[in-house]
DNA sequence: GATGAATGAGTGTTCATTCAT
DNA sequence: AATGAATGAACACTCATTCAT
């Protein structure tokens, strides 16, 4: 069950007549499309407008400008991003479904949405100068946070979680676990001489990642006793 | 020990006089400040001229063409990454610390390098298209993941790694957990409300990431008397 | 009766408001000046723009490159060409007139338009790169030479012709005969220290043109009895 | 036998080591080729030097600049023809005999060297800018003319010639008539649909002119008695 | 005599944006 | 609401020419 989401170029191609909120959705899609394509300064609105098929001066007209227009499209794309993380219900997971779920749901996201990624990459080459800028986007994303905040901490008071971690710091390695081999997959592709974005290799990958977070997760951190102690762990305390 | 590289803007400003390689030199560098701001597109050649203390022909003179320019910049970046990678030794060094000299070493490039990773970030909005184009880059990793196969069968054979673990997914694991909080550095602080570029940060990210991969390593899979097994993981076999 | 064509710089400096096809026109009409004046490479969009009293960027509007505005020049000014042949009715007249008249035109259009003769000459020197391109040209000069294949036939049977011509040696002739004096009148002015655009010299190489071209259709080929006879005739036989 | 010009690509292609005359005569015909293939703007100073195996720098020693070097380009080529032409000793040969050896000549001439006739053609493109700058060329042709006056008064003297003919008309149109389908061959070809460069049209077109010189200088005017008088006739007198 | 480095003024072309209808 | 015409400021790149060795 994989939502779709705008990213598809799905855009009705027939230009309906005289109406306007449609016309505004289908240049904001179109946006969306171009913009994670090219990035800001390589997106054309002229491009957005036959993709859109409308005229080039509507998209000022709804948008006064190619930056309102990028801000527009971070928020979307933003959003819904939030709104599946909200459906989620990850309060009523136990910890170990919870965080796979988590997981599970970050990798398909990313997976099915590379533009976004690289919509997102292009706004940090920006460094974050028109996110910055968005009224809604700054706001959201403090639920997340606190739905693996309670995840540990039941993960802990039930005695399957065995360590102490901090849930931004978790989150932001799973995220990188599910993001790299989407944002960097030519890179990686090309480096490496292995095409990484087969479907066999992507599986792998999915459990490659559950195994590492849980791992993490369940086991206890080193100690003098632990089978993996030695010398250079001292560095890691 | 940490090695200054090209990427800070120390080029001299002074314009030696007659100095060929400098010249080309100091237009490499300038080149590398200004892809990696920019991008390719954004990438201005006036600025790139100026920047190097020097005609904007000259470019021409040196390197051809923007898209040369931008093709000896990627070889640059690339060979100095493999080049201090080479210079780790993994070879020379036990299994468990081998592997945290990796994360160790990536983490802090990427670190130093932040304009390195908006570099990459950018060749993957272009799909690879002039990486894909060099004759030197793509064969250079092949070392690097047959050093990380090395320690990863000597761990085995000493009984401190559990796990049968493919190399490419290790190695992809390491560079995303030491990438994302660079390369998306200005999203994650915004949406998170939250400066993640401070040292505290950082460091505790080291932590954070070395235990990571440690625990994974040196857990073995999850099975039926696992202390943290329950029907969840079920999913992860 | 001499229609003037757009070969004169007679271009409404006027710019008159939102009048597209009126801009397209002008556009067009500054190209034929500025190309015929400085040949394809010699040429400056900036001022053909000027000379239309218009943005550079209509050029682009409107002919998308320069060497798609060049492509429409030659087809104008070819097309031009064509239509007023076409209107000499030749298979209305008599051979003789017919030829004289083709000749009488010819040596007038060419006279008329130096600077459709500099565009030719300029258009051989790129090797007939862009008139190949062209989906018109080609195509339009048949007419012309069935009209003089008819004109040729006919005097045979009248017995007014004595030779057997092949009508496009016949063009070719006709035109060289016209031609060279314009394409070349300033060389030709300075090596033979005389000018050549002035009405006499002018008047009297039309009388020679038309004298040359009907004695040659108008007596028979030289033989053994033929007064200008001689050992060198040999050779032409 | 066909004499050989410089106009053919034989520039030695071993760069002799310091022979100043030999450096400049390199540079010459290099320039000739680059400027009769593409004109005086189109023309590229670093392909002459490459052409002449030498550093661009030489062309500035030598000529000073590109204008002086396309100035004595010019000259040479010009020198070349007229010395050809004052060894067909015309007056040496009778009537006939000599202007079919002009004939002749001028066709084999510029049929061997369409690429000068690119360059007449781009001189007078540029309005004889250049030529007219020249020192020696303006006074190189009273020779010729002196020699086909000659020829036509012992013509007529002889009583083989009928007409009084004009020396200059007389050589304008030979030298038109073996000119235009080699400066206008491409689009001659394209516009009749027709390879005008093949050997068998050459061929017949020799023919075909000489018959048309010929025919010409021994037929008398028309008269009213005459075969081919009619009333559009009138009009030639 | 000979060379490669360096330069400034263009050249065709593109782009986001505004005007007029 | 919707459109095509019009604009000015850049942009990558080129060229004849000069400088320094």
């Amino acid at each position: 069950m994989r939502p779709r989401t705008a990213l598809q170029a799905d855009i009705p191609t027939a230009p309906r007549k005289r109406d306007p909120m449609m016309t505004r959705d289908r240049v904001l899609r179109a946006g969306i499309v171009e913009f994670c394509r090219h990035g800001y300064i390589g997106a054309r609105i002229d491009q957005i407008a036959k993709r859109a098929g409308c005229n080039m001066r509507m998209i000022y007209h709804y948008f006064g400008s190619k930056e309102k227009l990028y801000i527009a499209v971070l928020e979307r794309v933003f959003g819904e991003l939030r709104l599946e993380e909200s459906r989620l219900h990850l309060g009523h997971l136990d910890p170990v479904t919870g965080v796979l779920r988590l997981v599970e749901f970050t990798m398909d996201h990313l997976g099915r949405h590379p533009e976004f990624v690289a919509l997102l990459g292009n706004e940090n080459l920006l460094r974050g100068k028109y996110l910055r800028k968005s009224q809604v986007v700054p706001r959201a994303s403090a639920p997340l946070l606190e739905a693996i905040r309670d995840l540990l901490e039941r993960g802990r008071r039930e005695g399957v979680y065995a360590r102490d971690v901090d849930a931004l710091q978790l989150y932001v390695s799973i995220l990188s676990l599910c993001y790299v081999h989407v944002s960097n997959r030519y890179t990686l592709s090309i480096t490496f001489n292995r095409d990484i974005t087969e479907p066999a290799w992507l599986d792998a990958r999915r459990r490659h990642v559950q195994q590492l977070v849980l791992a993490y997760l369940c086991s206890s951190e080193p100690s003098a006793r632990s089978p993996f102690s030695n010398a250079a762990l001292a560095r890691l305390t």
